[in-house]
RNA sequence: GUCCCCUUCGUCUAGCCCGGCCUAGGACAUCUGGUUUUCAUCCAGGCAACUGGGGUUCGAAUCCCCAAGGGGGCGCCA
């Protein structure tokens, strides 16, 4: 055990953002690395955008990602309560303090803190958006403050300007709550994204004012966007934790990926148990440059997870998707199952992919891929092969022998020996008929998990669809 | 506009702190070949970077300065 307290403080805000996760992912292994201990709180002072189904997310998501709170909402603690919502006593606790110091004042029915400095009012053109300000500001010249920042080395940075404590609606707001909250759940390291380091000069400015030394900060590098300019935002593909939850991708496999959006393992691996990534975590190693998010690299990093599953839990994943897609019903025989799954596991890369990979052993209605009928055509009418095969399958269905790899070979060779054609023509010709598809399992095991009546018919129909 | 942070292959990065072992390494993506009569996997190989300019030094990706570029803050959002 160490005394060492991180926190992660979202705001509930209906989703669950893929910076919002590295930030906890970050604080979860400085915590667990360390020995100490990680705190959820929960930064629900805008009424406004607050609800229950909201939290739903944060702690939903967090679980998922195997992020464990060692003190927060749902578990309790010895500095609770952990939602702000619940601790407005607390600050105006501390707002008295800072009232007593002379550190307040009110304006336009909010209450403002007060820099301590020289001031003086300056006319300043400010971009708000796509839009150019024009306005008159008052501006102090304060003092500079250092930040410890364990990435960044120390970083100086005087604040200008008086902000507001307190809204005029009543509410606390978020610089004076983080604060106080950081100060009373005695939070020893503030690791947060860069974008609040600018902000952290006020921060220091109220530890200051109450008199408390500033606990150690970590202002960690932010993820941009795959494509064009800026940091990702809930828009962007790939930006909320819940796709990746719907897309079947594997929890470790994520938070895997995000450990490698601004750190580095020492020992050169990218793809590491959480325990090796635990035991090698330091804040000092983390990246100061910003990282853009790539989702190809995290899909092979998922795929790796996906085929290192042992295969009873690839099987109990897959056949969760099968039925969530309605593929595998109560009706479904569990030996057909079992085969199909034996299949399945063998060529599962994405577990996403499954349901439109599969369908056409579970199901006679199942989407046909246009585009490998149109290359198919390219080499000649399949429907024309099919048909040119039939009566030679029907042959071997009738001997038994339809799911014999070997004999199906060679009748196949010998057909495209007779057209003067290559036997692989004729095999995509085939596989497109029983399944739709350009790839997938061997002919002879899909005919096997087919039944030659299946085959039969589905060659047949696609057969008669050859040009005349 | 102003303040703060950052800058190695297309992308994530190693190397940088403690200059020479860097002909700059790995991974993803991509391309080529092999395996698989398919697809996926797997294997082998290729393409590809020290932002620019000054300095310091026998020697700089590594140290210093400037510029440019990127990111963020400047909200009675968090």
């Amino acid at each position: 055990m160490s005394n060492v307290r991180t926190r992660f403080a979202p705001s509930p805000t209906g989703f669950f953002h893929i910076g919002s996760a590295r930030t906890a992912l970050f604080n979860w292994l400085y915590a667990r690395h360390t020995g100490g201990t990680f705190i959820l709180r929960v930064e629900d002072t805008d009424t406004a955008r607050n609800s229950e189904e909201y939290l739903r997310v944060i702690y939903d998501s967090l679980r998922w990602l195997g992020m464990d709170w060692d003190e927060g909402p749902e578990k309790g603690g010895s500095h609770g309560p952990y939602r702000q919502s619940e601790r407005t006593g607390l600050y105006r606790e501390y707002l008295q303090k800072l009232h007593d110091a002379g550190r307040t004042y009110e304006k336009d029915g909010a209450v403002w803190f007060r820099l301590e400095g020289p001031r003086r009012t300056i006319r300043e053109t400010y971009k708000d958006g796509d839009a150019t300000l024009d306005r008159q500001v008052e501006v102090v010249d304060a003092a500079p403050v250092v930040i410890h920042d364990l990435i960044r080395g120390d970083v100086t940075r005087a604040e200008d300007r008086d902000f507001v404590l307190v809204r005029a609606n009543g509410e606390p707001g978020f610089h004076f709550v983080n604060v106080v909250d950081d100060i009373a759940m005695a939070i020893t390291h503030v690791i947060r994204g860069e974008d609040h380091l600018s902000n952290t000069s006020k921060h220091i400015e109220l530890y200051k004012a109450f008199g408390v030394t500033p606990p150690t900060f970590a202002h960690i590098p932010l993820i941009l966007k795959t494509e064009g300019k800026g940091k990702m935002s809930k828009r962007d593909r790939g930006a909320l934790i819940e796709e990746y939850q719907q897309r079947h991708f594997l929890p470790d496999a994520v938070r895997n990926y995000l450990c490698l959006l601004g750190w580095t393992p020492g020992d050169g691996r990218e793809i590491l148990p959480i325990s090796d990534i635990i035991a090698q975590f330091d804040l000092s190693d983390v990246h100061q440059g910003n990282a853009r998010f790539d989702e190809r690299k995290m899909a092979h990093i998922n795929q790796q997870y996906v085929r290192a599953l042992p295969p009873a839990q690839i099987d109990t994943k897959v056949t969760g998707i099968l039925e969530s897609a309605g593929l595998v019903t109560g009706a479904t025989p569990p030996a057909h199952l079992r085969a199909v799954l034996d299949v399945v596991r063998e060529k599962v890369g994405a577990l996403e992919n499954v349901p439109t990979l599969f369908a056409y052993l579970l199901r006679d209605d199942y989407a046909e891929d246009a585009r490998t009928l149109e290359n198919l055509r390219k080499k000649g009418d399949p429907a024309a092969k099919v048909a040119a095969l039939l009566p030679a399958l029907e042959r071997l269905a009738g001997e038994g022998r339809l799911v014999d790899g070997a004999a199906l070979e060679a009748v196949i060779g010998e057909i495209a020996a007779a057209s003067d054609e290559k036997p692989a023509n004729h095999f995509a010709a085939l596989r497109y008929a029983v399944s739709g598809l350009n790839g997938g399992p061997h002919l002879h095991d899909i005919f096997r998990l087919l039944g030659a009546g299946k085959v039969l018919a589905r060659l047949r129909k696609f057969a008669a669809t050859a040009a005349r």
